[in-house]
RNA sequence: GCCGGGGUAGCUCAGCGGGUAGAGCGCCGGGCUGUUAACCCGGUGGUCGGAGGUUCGAGCCCUCCCCCCGGCGCCA
């Protein structure tokens, strides 16, 4: 039976007869020998193919192939200091079963050339362990919110209004009519809290807005959870706890894969709940005190949110913003009608928003006004109004971005190596 | 949408007082008894992003357009 590399290498042991599959990722050809680095999905390692040790049509194969082509080996291992992690496999037999053309990455490509190439460049180091990354991240949320008693749901991605009119959204014709990509879950999972009083789901959110930024992606993985019956206070505990939940599971289940990356661990480490919560006024003043000319009521920009996470080593929390700020259908807090309950999570070292939620308006008249005040017309969020005309109750939610929160995790400088086929500033290819 | 930078060989770039293009790497051939982004020798390589214009002559100057990168805004 075929063994992966990494099998091969924890063995750590001399002689064992072994079968391997994947693809050269380097290959030197030195006197009667080829050193071929044979790569699979756990990592790669040296295999020597001696040219008084195999048939000679087998030789003349490897000495032919090139990088990336497809292989299978068979051959024992050998500890040898000289081998890349120590161990190598001496070749007894061999077939290359493609031979690759000229592999186009070599090294020191721009960044336009890899994302064109990017169906190939997948196959780095460097994209292998940021994909391990994701999926040990994905699989860490489900499993805190299913321990949790959350129910998974399965919102649509057809919709036929906005959550927010802020954002850009993609036109799409649906038989005739119009209808939208959806760039958030919210209402959906508003609907089914109901039923099911603790949701979450995880869905391809969409933005069309051109931006321009390293955080920003047009198609973006959305976690997003609702529960009925949740005021604020107490989501902002489940979204600290769940996170840190998730950063231990990474951290543990992913440590070489961060190490390939340059990630600092031990900042990582320290990441624990409870996370500080300031307000947004104290967020006013703090910026104040460093100098920045803002006042009450001005929107935090890049500049401000990054002076921010400078105060904190761990993620933390900004709430009660004023209500001028944030959608309608955020909940405005009966102690203070200036500002409404919610918040963001903003991530440390610079990163910033990785979480978005609030308690959400469960009175109808209070909802009804504030969307005519926005310029909406209710009678297109007819079955959300209802919601809060048969049996309302308090309910709370928030979305977070998959992609923003591995960029964190995993130390990533863009966005776009958060995703295997980003959607960014009109790119769509591959 | 706004501001800034850039598109020259397969890749990364140099060339600019306008005189029809260079380097390194790659690739191809040869050499090397252990390579680690191997090394040594030889060879290959271009509608200078596109379309107009100025000029005896344009990669270089002018106009329009397209694409890419960085930042802002928008947000997760």
């Amino acid at each position: 039976m075929p063994l992966s590399v990494e099998q091969i290498i924890e063995m750590k042991e001399e002689g064992i007869k072994v079968e391997l599959r994947g693809w050269i990722h380097r290959k030197f050809a030195v006197g009667g020998k080829i050193f071929v680095w044979l790569r699979d999905h756990s990592g790669y390692i040296q295999c020597v193919v001696d040219k008084s040790a195999v048939e000679q049509n087998v030789y003349e194969a490897f000495d032919k192939a090139k990088r990336e082509s497809s292989i299978i080996i068979r051959g024992y291992t050998k500890l040898d200091q000289r081998a890349p992690g120590g161990v190598e496999v001496r070749v007894t037999d061999g077939k290359v079963i493609h031979n690759s053309e000229d592999f186009p990455i070599k090294g020191g490509e721009s960044v336009e050339f890899l994302l064109d190439n990017r169906h190939l460049w997948l196959r780095a180091t460097k994209m292998q362990a940021i994909m391990k990354i994701k999926h040990s991240l994905l699989k860490a949320l489900r499993d805190y919110y299913i321990a949790d008693g959350w129910f998974e749901v399965t919102p649509p991605i057809l919709t036929s209004t906005a959550a927010e009119g802020g954002a850009t959204l993609f036109k799409v014709d649906y038989f005739g009519e119009p209808a939208y990509l959806s760039q958030s879950a919210q209402f959906y999972l508003e609907v089914l809290c109901y039923s099911l009083g603790k949701v979450w789901s995880i869905t391809p959110s969409f933005r069309a807005e051109k931006s321009r930024t390293r955080r920003h992606l047009s198609e973006y993985t959305h976690f997003e959870v609702e529960a009925a019956w949740m005021e604020m206070e107490e989501l902002m505990k489940v979204a600290e706890q769940s996170l840190e939940y998730v950063v231990g599971v990474v951290v543990d289940e992913r440590r070489k894969e961060l190490e390939i990356l340059g990630r600092d661990v031990s900042k990582l480490e320290r990441v624990k709940a409870p996370f500080p919560r300031i307000t947004y006024r104290e967020a006013i003043e703090r910026l104040s005190r460093k100098g920045f000319n803002v006042k009450w009521g001005d929107d935090l920009g890049a500049d401000e949110e990054a002076a921010l996470t400078t105060d904190f080593d761990s993620p933390f929390f900004v709430y009660y913003f004023p209500k001028s700020l944030k959608p309608f259908y955020m909940k405005i807090e009966p102690s203070d009608p200036s500002v409404v309950r919610g918040f963001d999570m903003l991530a440390p070292e610079g990163y910033g928003e990785i979480i978005g939620g609030s308690q959400r308006e469960d009175d109808y008249e209070t909802l009804h006004s504030r969307i005519v005040e926005e310029g909406y017309d209710p009678a297109d969020y007819y079955w959300y109004l209802d919601l809060r005309k048969y049996g309302s109750v308090p309910h709370s939610g928030f979305g977070l971005g998959v992609e923003r929160v591995l960029m964190w995790i995993a130390g990533l400088d863009h966005i776009r190596d958060a995703t295997p086929f980003p959607r960014f500033r009109e790119r769509i290819k591959p």
